[in-house]
DNA sequence: GCCGTTTTCGGCCCGACTGTTTTCAGTCG
């Protein structure tokens, strides 16, 4: 189910869109778009709120805070609903087809009677669009190559694909000739968990020779546009990749441009425009004499706004601009603040490599502490037994202390235990009471009621001996959704009962996801970033999940795996005994 | 329709590329 913000959220999309289509106002469009994003982003529930809270909303005013309460109050709002009756649901889906937007889809109902993308695919072949003003032969080519691209649906790429592919770009590009810089930025630079293309940015004299180096790429299926500035290309598996050339001294503002997000740039221009200044990927100018005021480095662009470098990660205008002003950005965790991984698994249980080799794995990595978590015998294919867990054990404690720098990294044992459908655990206290640390994760039953599932996790949470909740919601990106509960109900018991929230850094999960780190750390809750690593190369994957992290605004302070090993093995102990004395003897 | 160290009314981000338009509108990011 989705949180009422989230259906607020999208009912004003679906507005903006309509309002388009229609011909209504662009600023009353944009309006609504802005007011939906920051209701989709707002901490508190909107289904809770009075005009009065709804209206500190940013974006919100009165007549926006209304039409919130009429949708709770009847479950619609009328203004949407008589543009619903206007124009029908297919024909806002026309503008999900590439170099088709609104003004184009109204004029294909309009004149047409177009609605679904079907209709439009037969009206082309039909040769129907033929008398239509402002369609030509090359626009009907381009729609029609935009519903193939639809309908084999470009989708996001994961993170680690896209970074990948741009690692490759980037370097072949810095060979060609004439390259000063080049670095990928968009929302790969911003590290947000898929995406849609790779924007690369370069500096040259001569764009040419640059231009032709990024054309000829061996994965290159289609150049889509080229200019002089700009060249766009699709790759063979479907993924679109700009590449920007601006001359040498424009990097600063550049590199600031193309990070993004869109809605992080319309803030700082606009910011630039109270100053009397105008930005673009070119510089920082003033409007009156033309006169270029900043653009060699982003420092100095937003030095110029009176802001500080603001971390790419923050650019999403949720609220970073204000935080910058005020001078409070937070001071983001980074990857060398991480001084342990947290869970892990070797081939006891479904991990492939031995314990050992995990270890030492882990030592060169340079952490300081370092846990081994494999799977409790709840998850019956991996044939745990006590046995072999305290055999594993018996193992950790003699490896302890003989590896990483000065031998001096230090092993905790523990297990992921699974949550069953009524919130138990694999073992009972006793048994748990003996590891230094668990993880609790939900592995089946993920359709349970939402009600059910919140309880289940709650009561993990009560676990005395349960520390860090293993990806809460369980999702994979693309492939599963999270399961359906009541969040703050569980950030609220974490933070109760000084249970952390993994962000598992595995890029097909990165869970917890960035908007829900935002709203969990509302509560006090801590975090742990855990790789969940099942080979040794999957422990790299920790960068993903400190961009996660930083995403959520997090800070060393946080994230416990970034505390010093007493102040960590304190927070585990959740307020018993049982494994402080461990502590305390080694 | 929102918002305010130029404003409670009059603004509202900026530029590149494409296609069809003989001077610019539409789309995109």
């Amino acid at each position: 189910m989705a949180r009422s913000n989230d259906e607020v959220a999208a009912l004003f999309r679906e507005y903006a869109d309509l309002i388009s289509i229609t011909g209504g106002d662009a600023y009353r469009a944009r309006v609504y778009e802005k007011a939906a994003r920051s209701v989709g982003g707002y901490h508190a529930d909107v289904a809770r709120l009075d005009v009065k809270g709804l209206q500190e909303i940013p974006n919100v005013g009165k007549s926006i805070a209304e039409k919130i309460l009429e949708y709770f109050r009847s479950g619609s709002v009328s203004a949407v609903d008589e543009l619903r009756a206007r124009i029908p649901a297919g024909v806002r889906r026309l503008t999900a087809i590439p170099t088709l937007g609104p003004k184009k889809a109204c004029l294909l109902y309009e004149e047409l009677g177009i609605s679904s993308v079907e209709e439009l695919a037969d009206a082309i072949h039909e040769e129907r669009l033929r008398d239509l003003k402002g369609f030509g032969p090359k626009t009907e080519q381009n729609i029609l190559h935009g519903i193939e691209l639809l309908q084999s649906s470009g989708d996001r790429v994961l993170l680690d694909v896209a970074l990948d592919l741009a690692d490759d770009m980037v370097a072949a590009l810095s060979r060609a000739t004439g390259c000063r810089r080049c670095a990928y930025a968009g929302s790969l630079r911003r590290v947000r968990e898929t995406v849609g293309d790779i924007d690369i940015l370069a500096t040259a004299e001569d764009s040419a020779p640059l231009m032709r180096a990024f054309s000829e790429l061996p994965y290159v299926a289609e150049v889509v546009a080229r200019g002089e500035t700009k060249t766009s290309i699709r790759t063979t598996k479907g993924l679109a990749v700009d590449l920007r050339v601006v001359p040498p001294d424009s990097w600063g503002a550049a590199l600031q441009y193309f990070t993004g997000s869109k809605a992080h740039n319309i803030r700082t221009r606009e910011l630039a425009v109270h100053h009397g200044l105008k930005l673009s990927e070119y510089g920082l100018f003033d409007i009156e004499s033309g006169e270029k005021i900043a653009s060699e480095t982003e420092e100095d662009v937003y030095a110029r706004l009176s802001l500080p470098w603001i971390p790419p990660t923050l650019r999403e205008d949720r609220g970073e601009i204000e935080a910058g002003l005020r001078g409070e950005l937070p001071d983001l965790a980074v990857e060398s603040d991480i001084r342990g991984d947290l869970h892990t698994h070797t081939d006891l249980t479904d991990g492939l490599a031995p314990l050992e080799e995990m270890v030492a794995a882990a030592a060169e990595r340079g952490y300081a502490y370092y846990a081994i978590t494999d799977h409790g015998p709840d998850m019956a294919m991996q044939r745990m037994t006590d046995e072999r867990m305290l055999a594993q054990r018996a193992r950790v404690r003699e490896l302890d202390g003989t590896c990483g720098r000065g031998r001096g990294m230090r092993l905790l044992h523990g297990a992921e235990l699974n949550i069953d459908p009524d919130g138990g655990v694999d073992w009972p206290e006793e048994f748990l009471a003996g590891f230094d640390l668990c993880v609790a994760s939900v592995h089946s039953h993920f359709n349970q009621g939402r009600e059910a599932m919140t309880r289940r996790i709650v009561r993990a949470c009560e676990n005395p001996y349960v520390n860090i909740i293993g990806h809460p919601t369980t999702r994979i990106i693309g492939k599963r959704p999270g399961v359906d509960a009541d969040l703050d109900a569980i950030f609220a018991a974490c933070a109760r009962t000084g249970t952390a929230l993994e962000i598992n850094a595995h890029p097909d999960r990165l869970d917890l996801r960035d908007e829900d780190i935002l709203r969990a750390r509302r509560y006090g809750v801590k975090f742990a970033v855990d790789s969940d690593a099942h080979a040794t190369l999957h422990l790299a994957n920790m960068r993903y999940g400190v961009g996660t992290a930083q995403r959520g605004w997090l800070t060393k302070a946080d994230l416990i795996n970034a505390w010093p090993e007493t102040r960590l093995r304190r927070f585990l102990s959740k307020g018993h005994k049982g494994r402080v004395t461990r502590r305390s003897a080694a």
